[in-house]
DNA sequence: CTTGGAATGTCAACAAGGCTGACATATGCT
DNA sequence: AGCATATGTCAGCCTTGTTGACATTCCAAG
């Protein structure tokens, strides 16, 4: 009554591995389509899929410090600013030292920022919406359900805020 | 009548660029999460995500040549050959030269390139178990559409090819 | 007021893993 | 014989991650 079935008899035919192996290989397959369109727009420019995490999360939460977009990207700081560096040197991010704690830096996207920002998630959100639309909303459900579940206890909960806090 | 509504009334707010956004952010933070564990055994040793993915497709389908692993993995065979290189000489993989046509090497695990998957795989099964007995057996269907329906249609061919090989 | 620690920035060095371009070798096919 | 295919390899470049060291600025506690 492991792994295959229930005592019931109930089957839980979708916890074989040969099913689980699937899961996986649709995640890797699924996530090279996730990117695809973004990494194009971007591979024009001098940028990568580091700068568009950064502009993503920025025009997201807008004011955000660099700790927070440190503690969601979970990269170190000198990666992060040498992407934070170029995207300021270029005008697309604005950085603002903190009124009430004058060591920190909040982030804004200007106007470019925000510009390229809407070009990125169109094409990303084009995808999603084809893809969401041809599997309906019940798969769709279901598709947030098993992410959310196979996020790091951490990530879960910046996830959580994040989606609340709109 | 677009994107919000339908005319029969039916709500399609699954597909509100929030929903959308969120979907996004999800498969961010899941992929992080799908990543982890290997990411962690593999760190340890001098390998990384690309030997995984490399050791993975080739435990999937021992014999798989050269080529077809390069379509699968989507990178030049520069790149698959640096990490094919090191995975033979430190006897994980063994090329073997066709019988039919001695132009293509096909590719097997060793008995400790076999040991190494199967560290990798029940890693990243058990995660993908734990998600899928959270989410039950629906939510998984779920999941499964919307990923196939979020992959080019190269990838979505190779996927489905590879799937029904078994 | 001094001092410790936090937040940030920056320099240097390095590694993984992508890429392009060029070229070599062996083999198969016409 | 000659062209195409499959593979391997060298060299060089880029992005993006890492560690370690160090400076600056500022808050807050003693």
């Amino acid at each position: 009554m492991q792994d295959g079935t229930r005592s019931g008899g109930e089957a839980l035919l979708f916890l074989t591995d040969e099913q689980l192996r699937q899961g996986i290989e649709a995640m890797f397959f699924a996530y090279r389509g996730f990117t695809a369109d973004p990494d194009r727009i971007l591979s024009d420019m001098a940028y990568g899929r580091a700068h568009h995490r950064a502009i993503h999360f920025i025009g997201r939460a807008p004011g955000t410090t660099v700790n927070n977009l440190l503690n969601i990207l979970g990269v170190t700081k000198q990666s992060l600013n040498r992407v934070l560096r170029t995207l300021i040197a270029d005008g697309l991010v604005e950085s603002r030292v903190g009124v009430a704690d004058k060591r920190e830096r909040h982030l804004f996207l200007t106007e470019a920022g925000r510009a390229l920002e809407g070009r990125l998630s169109n094409a990303q959100r084009a995808r999603m919406r084809d893809a969401y639309r041809n599997a309906g909303p019940e798969a769709v459900a279901g598709f947030r359900r098993v992410l959310e579940a196979m996020m790091d206890g951490d990530m879960q909960r910046t996830y959580t805020r994040l989606k609340d806090s709109l």
